[in-house]
DNA sequence: GAGTAATATGTCAGCGCTGACATATTGTCA
DNA sequence: TGACAATATGTCAGCGCTGACATATTACTC
């Protein structure tokens, strides 16, 4: 590792095998006539001199570098994390390579992160910037040779979409725990709350009510990522300042899991006295001792999906894409005893 | 997006600057005496154009690509994740990016991804390759600028290390169970048998019953990656037919609640009739619900260490480091009533 | 006001590679 | 056997950028 020594030159391989640099290059990539006897020597002097071409130099002419970028506000939940696997398979698959950058949900973040992909030329990007203006997206995309929005309003039909029909889903689950008999229903979300997907909650939630035509109004708990407040302690004060109550919401599973414990320590019995639907069916949901009634999201498909229409894209595909998943209700303990 | 016109180059701002591309890259670089005028001529040339500094260009004369490669063995479990998120914020504090590489724990896609770094030139990756033999792991090491190998055996002492001491946590795992006066200890696995985590853990465990002068050998329940029954169900099938077992240790948490699951089924009261042990301290771990006694990582942590240990490196720092992460044991109801 | 230092800008080669083009060698068929 | 295609290899410019070096202009010193 110390005793670097520069790397290998194709010139060096062709030294070596005494053949000149472009005929090593033909060998290289096997585009081109070249005789037996060069092919062996060539690739024997390639072997000993662990040659690799060199990326950079090869995007300079052809350009295409074979990376495609991806921006998200954060990666090392469950959501993401199984987003940039099947991103990651995907590229995989099409001999590519991801460079991940976490925007962390910050504003210049999502800036600069743009700015560092646009620099090392990325053949694509995937991206959800929920922070950023959607004008300036917009013009950030229009820049780029190919682009893939998820999770993210639609914000042209110019550019490519992935998402997730959040907002018919909590109609559904609204109507859910209405029919089980539940009258005072809350939302609980984490995260920032003047982002999109809460946003799409809230606005489900609100749907619902006025298709249900609904006395009551639904109610919120917000938690904003920069409290340090314990997610569950928030639900415990709020639920004890409002006991009437009988149904909570929550952002995602996570967020689930810290409303069940604030249920668990106030000695609420799930579902009887207060019902609790998540979002994502992440791998415990299913757990006896959870059980928790959830939306499932193919959220490895989701990845998957963005990615192929990336690559179609990048094949030459000028046809926009939206796609829209659909959760699947799973209906478990948490609402139904 | 589809009206894409070439990307603007220095030589582009230059003419419209009126200067010549040597100044405007002085200016991008700012590194060198450049009159006010100018500077501004240039920097409005830039905005106006969109300009962004060609990466490979750069790289290609400068031997720096601002570039860290991952290889890892998988990308979306709770573990790496997270370790991934410690990395790409150094990383980004040192206004670097991270080209993530998933070798799905696959002996030709670990080659394979080395060979592509290599191409892309990284100026250091950080790695966890299980199924690289050690003496090619060590070569292909060589060949880098810099690296770090997480999570693997000491392989040589000119190799940067992360490790976690997974062996004497589960000498500590077994102790506290014999203590609570458990006797017939299990192990469940899940991954790759041969591989070193897993090793470690079940070497840890004989160290174990050496030192206790235990007189039964522990047993082992060893699920392979590929096998794609259910994790709980193997458990179930297990316990039915080794009722004695009354402790088991899992790989991690998410085998851990594998076996609480497969417990309840059982109908196998925790930790009355069986006691079981994680390892990780996932987030979920400590739910009333699950209250799992495991070992604390603190995942996040071992990305930034790995980092850091890169990025010294990359710096000149010629030192090898080996740094071992001492787990900490927390002890919840899954082993103590 | 001559001499030196500081400031400001330009020219050009070359990083490693490939495309366009040129050239040399061999094979094939009338 | 000459003509032409197929095969095999080489030369060279240039992708976008920066380092080394050259040069021009201004400022400062005695």
């Amino acid at each position: 590792m110390t005793n670097q020594t520069k790397s290998a030159t194709l010139e060096d391989v062709a030294k070596l095998a005494g053949v000149s640099a472009k005929t090593v290059s033909r060998v290289i990539n096997a585009n081109d006539y070249v005789s037996e006897k060069t092919q062996l020597a060539v690739e024997d002097a390639v072997n000993k001199l662990g040659y690799r071409p060199n990326r950079a130099a090869r995007s300079l002419v052809s350009d295409k570098t074979m990376v495609i970028g991806l921006i998200l506000p954060e990666i090392s939940g469950q959501y993401f994390s199984k987003v940039i696997a099947g991103i990651e398979q995907v590229a995989n698959e099409n001999q590519y390579t991801v460079l991940l950058l976490n925007s962390g949900c910050d504003e210049d973040r999502e800036r600069s992160a743009f700015r560092v992909l646009e620099e090392h030329r990325v053949d694509g990007l995937i991206v959800n910037t929920p922070r950023l203006p959607d004008q300036e997206l917009i013009s950030l995309i229009e820049r780029q040779k190919a682009c893939v929005v998820i999770g993210h309003d639609p914000i042209s039909d110019q550019v490519n979409t992935v998402n997730i029909d959040v907002r018919s889903a909590m109609v559904e689950a609204v109507k859910h725990l209405t029919e089980s008999g539940c009258r005072n229903i809350a939302y609980f979300g984490t995260a920032l709350s003047d982002v999109y997907p809460h946003q799409q909650r809230m606005l489900g939630i609100e749907d619902a009510y006025e298709q249900l035509n609904l006395a009551t109004k639904p109610n919120y708990i917000l938690k904003e990522n920069d409290s340090d407040e314990n997610a569950s302690e928030i639900i415990v004060r709020h639920l004890r300042e409002n006991p009437h109550i009988d149904a909570i919401i929550a952002y995602n599973d996570e967020a689930a899991l810290s409303v069940i414990e604030a249920c668990d320590r106030l000695g609420l019995i799930i579902p009887k006295d207060i019902a609790v639907i998540g979002f994502d069916d992440v791998s415990y949901a299913q757990l006896q001792r959870i059980s928790l009634t959830t939306f499932h999201i193919p959220r490895f498909d989701v990845g998957v999906v963005a990615a192929q229409m990336l690559f179609d894209r990048i094949g030459g595909e000028s046809e926009t894409q939206e796609i829209m998943f659909k959760p699947d209700f799973v209906i478990r303990s948490t609402t139904t005893g």
